[in-house]
DNA sequence: CTCGTTTTATGATTTAAGTCATAAAATGTA
DNA sequence: TACATTTTATGACTTAAATCATAAAACGAG
C-alpha cells in the first residue's frame, strides 16, 4: 500500500464504482495503478460455459492488477465492484515516475506482490490436490489472516457467500455448503444465523 | 535474473546439487536468494496421502524461492534438483545490501514476480474451472512462452513427462495420457516417438 | 548387453463432486 | 409492507475423472 498523499501528490485521482461496475476488463491493456480507498473489488475470469473464478477479493487499503500493468501484458481477469467503492487512480507514467523516484515504495511492492504470490501457491496446491473441506478451511484460514476478517465473540466471522467460496476454491455452491456443514459437525467452525464463524 | 558478476560481488557462492538432491524444504526459513546457473530445479508440495503439486519448475538463469524469502515467512514448498545442477546461493544480508545498493534490481524482481503472478493467475483459473485437454492445452503454451522449450522441425518438443504435466495441472497420469491423445487427434498437437510437440 | 526402473499406454470399475430440481430463509428495495 | 432477488439448504441422479490392474516400450546404470 502506497500512502494516499504520496499518489495524490503524483496526479492520483480518487473514483467512484457502483455496486458490479467494472474497474477494468479482461483484455484490456493497463493504464492505470489503482489502490482502494474504501469498498471491496473482485477479480475473476469467466470459462466458456460462463463458470466464474475469483482470482482474489481486495479491500480496502490494498491495490490490484498491477503484474499486467508492469508487464505491459493484457488483463487476464476482470475486476468489478463488489460494492459501492472508491478507488485512487494514477496512470502509468505517473506511477512509473513516482517509483523511481521512491526507491523505497519499491521494496514495499516487491513484498506485496511477494504476498500474494504466496497466497497463490498455496491455494494452488489446496485446490488442485485437497478435498473440498480441506480446500474450504485453507481458504477460510488465509482469509483470516489475509482479508482481515472481523472476529466478534463467536470467533471470525467470513464475510464471503458460499458462492464467493465456491468461485474462490473451484467448487460449486452446493459442494461448498455441504462442506461447510460437515466441517462444523467435526467442530472446525460454527453456523450461526446461517453466517460462518471459525 | 541478477547477473552472476554482481551476485558474485556481493558474495553469491555456487553450489552444486544432485539429482533429487534437495536445495530447501517445505517448513525451512529462508537464508539465501538462489539462481540457477545450470540445471532443473523443481518446487513442489505433497498432500498428505503423497500425492505431488508442482508449483513450478525453474531453469537456467531462473531465480525461485524468492516470496518466502521477502516475507520472512516458511517456505510453502520444497525445491529440489530433477537434474544434476549448479546454483548461486547469496544470503539474505548480502542479498538485501545488494538490492539497497542496486535500486534498478528492485523493478527486476518486481518484473519477475509479476510475471509469476500471472502465470499463477491463469493457471488457476485454467485448473478450477477447465476440462482436463483445455488445463493440459495451456499449460503446454504457457511452457512454450515461459519454459522456453526448444522448437525443431516438428515444432516445440514439450519437454515434460506426462507425470509432471499431471503434477503441475492437478491431474492424474493416466487422464493426461488420455487428454493428450485426444489433443492429437484434435490435431492440436503431435506425438512423435512419445514425445509431445506443439 | 542385461536387468531394473521409469514412462507411456489401455481397459474396467468406482466414486466424489457436479448437476438438476425444488424450496425455505434472508435480504433488499419499491 | 409487500414482492423480487439472493442466499442457503437438501435430496436424487449423473458423470467425468480417479482408481485399479496390467503391460509394453524406453531409458539408464552397471
Amino acid at each position: 500500500m502506497i500512502s494516499q498523499e504520496l499518489l495524490e501528490k503524483y496526479g492520483a485521482l480518487k473514483k467512484s464504482f457502483q455496486k458490479n461496475e467494472p474497474v477494468f476488463e479482461e483484455g484490456n491493456l493497463p493504464t492505470h495503478y489503482y489502490q482502494i480507498i474504501s469498498g471491496e473489488i473482485k477479480m475473476s475470469n469467466y470459462n466458456d460455459d460462463g463458470r466464474e473464478f475469483i482470482q482474489g477479493i481486495f479491500y480496502k487499503k490494498q491495490s490490484f492488477g498491477e503484474p499486467p500493468l508492469f508487464l505491459n501484458q493484457r488483463y487476464p481477469a476482470n475486476a468489478i465492484a463488489v460494492e459501492e467503492s472508491t478507488i485512487l487512480a494514477l496512470n502509468k507514467p505517473s506511477f512509473t515516475k513516482l517509483l523511481e523516484e521512491n526507491p523505497a515504495i519499491s521494496i514495499q511492492i516487491i513484498e506485496n506482490l511477494a504476498q500474494r504470490l504466496y497466497y497463490k501457491s498455496i491455494m494452488s496446491a489446496e485446490i488442485s490436490t485437497h478435498d473440498p473441506e480441506h480446500r474450504v478451511l485453507k481458504l477460510i484460514d488465509y482469509g483470516i489472516l489475509y482479508f482481515n476478517f472481523p472476529k466478534d465473540n463467536n470467533g471470525y466471522l467470513i464475510h464471503l457467500t458460499r458462492q464467493q467460496i465456491g468461485d474462490l476454491t473451484g467448487l460449486r455452491v452446493e459442494t461448498v455448503i455441504r462442506a461447510i456443514k460437515n466441517l462444523e459437525k467435526k467442530g472446525e467452525l460454527k453456523i450461526i444465523k446461517r453466517k460462518v464463524y471459525r
